[in-house]
DNA sequence: AGTACCACCTGACGGC
DNA sequence: TGCCGTCAGGTGGTAC
């Protein structure tokens, strides 16, 4: 379920099927999946003729630029996918959409839970300013991050997982960043030094990389990741603390309550 | 500017 | 086997 690392094996897995192929047919159920659209059936039918060029990542947002002006994004909410196949295979259970390319495949996006979005904006910019998002969290450096953070109020794990703040980080990645930190998500974020806003960075950055490298596959992450043992009463791959869970803004955090401070 | 809560949906899982 | 409550990694809106 889509945070950002997900979402780059997705843009990936794009990349590698779907690019400079001419789109033929493009059906978008709006019958089932109307509320995730954002545009018409007219003009995703205007699709038809182009072709998709890039298949950038921005944040949890998967886009795709096209051979005209314009760019398709995919939001995958908690539950979406993408697939692509052959023509004559039977479309995946819960498609909202299906893209038919010249050369006899297809590429359908899946929304089990109706929470994405798919997009057609004027341009990458255009989409980012529109969304009031901040910036990607792999594209910041130190000191920008450091800029934004210390501007911030309220608890670390909400900052983090603010998308105007920075952009990509979910409830799942802002646990696994923070209990690498050693900080504890309920912290304050005004009562940090600048030393700790470093770590936060830092382990954001390759906590990032690693779930991406391991195609953000639970399974292959690190036997010391948080994700391997994500329950109350596990015990603690790093110091042999205790998980504990707690509400944080309504979601469900995780942290080991001795070495999280 | 934060936070707390509700809503949107479907599926999986545990308890009975 | 089935029914029921609860929970899930997403965002967006409200009211305080």
């Amino acid at each position: 379920m889509p945070e950002l690392p997900e979402v780059d094996t997705y843009r990936s897995y794009l990349a590698h099927n779907v690019l400079h192929k001419t789109i033929i047919g493009v059906e978008a159920d709006f019958e089932n999946y109307g509320r995730i659209f954002e545009a018409s059936k007219l003009e995703f039918s205007s699709l038809e003729g182009e072709s998709f060029e890039k298949a950038l990542r921005y944040g949890k947002y998967c886009l795709l630029e096209l051979s005209g002006e314009r760019v398709l994004v995919l939001h995958f909410g908690m539950s979406g996918d993408v697939k692509y196949y052959k023509k004559g295979d039977p479309d995946p259970e819960h498609s909202a959409m299906v893209f038919s390319f010249q050369e006899g495949h297809k590429l359908a996006v899946i929304s089990v839970r109706k929470f994405g979005k798919v997009i057609l904006a004027e341009s990458r910019q255009e989409f980012i300013e529109t969304k009031g998002l901040g910036p990607d969290a792999l594209s910041l450096d130190k000191e920008g991050f450091i800029e934004i953070m210390v501007a911030k109020r309220g608890r670390i794990k909400s900052a983090l997982m603010d998308q105007t703040t920075i952009s990509g980080i979910g409830n799942m990645y802002s646990d696994e960043i923070l209990y690498h930190a050693g900080i504890k998500p309920d912290k304050k974020v005004n009562d940090f030094g600048k030393k700790d806003l470093e770590t936060v960075y830092e382990k954001m950055i390759s906590v990032l990389k690693t779930a991406i490298e391991n195609g953000a596959d639970s399974e292959k992450m690190p036997e010391n990741y948080l994700i391997r043992r994500r329950e109350a009463g596990a015990i603690c791959g790093i110091c042999g603390g205790k998980i504990k869970n707690i509400k944080i803004a309504g979601r469900s955090a995780y942290f080991c309550s001795k070495h999280q401070k």
